[in-house]
DNA sequence: GCCAACGTTGGC
DNA sequence: GCCAACGTTGGC
């Protein structure tokens, strides 16, 4: 059982879609670190959504994933906006998982917070630069932030 | 394989 | 909207 983060933009997607959608395809992810990592995604992992961009950023609330890695289908739309023009069916470049709704939290467990709480400290996502969109969690920084959030 | 140019992310 | 911190691309 392991625990990931997992960015999004809620103007994009935001956990009120996940709750509303119960279980949603988690796609668009373009980055090949951050692919890796959700190939190393089992059925029953937990992903904290972490939303980016607008106030307030952080930690939005928490699913669990219900479906492992498989090719990304928004990758072969030339309609969308993830569109890859060098990935085809044969040789798929990104990945995709399936995450299903576990809790919203009351409110937003900011970036703010996580930074000024020393547990954290080491938390990929508190690193000044950190850009990368899926990263792993440790045990012990998954039940700080499940404490402070629910 | 190097690295400049370019594109993207994401906090602020 | 700004811009630092990346990641990717492509000429050489």
């Amino acid at each position: 059982m392991a625990f990931w983060l997992m960015k999004t933009e809620p103007s994009y997607f935001s956990i009120d879609d996940l709750k509303r959608q119960k279980i949603s395809m988690w796609d668009g992810v373009r980055n090949y670190q951050a692919r890796n990592f959700m190939r190393a995604m089992k059925k029953g992992d937990t992903v904290l959504v972490y939303h980016s961009n607008k106030a307030p950023v952080g930690i939005a609330g928490i699913a669990e994933i219900v479906r492992v890695a498989y090719p990304d289908p928004t990758q072969f739309d030339v309609a969308n906006e993830h569109h890859d023009k060098k990935a085809t069916l044969e040789t798929p470049r990104w990945d995709a998982v399936n995450i299903r709704f576990v809790k919203k939290f009351k409110q937003v467990l900011t970036l703010h917070e996580l930074k000024n709480d020393p547990h954290f400290e080491t938390m990929p996502v508190t690193q000044k630069g950190s850009r990368l969109s899926v990263q792993p969690v440790s045990e012990h920084h998954f039940k700080r932030v499940y404490k402070l959030g629910t």
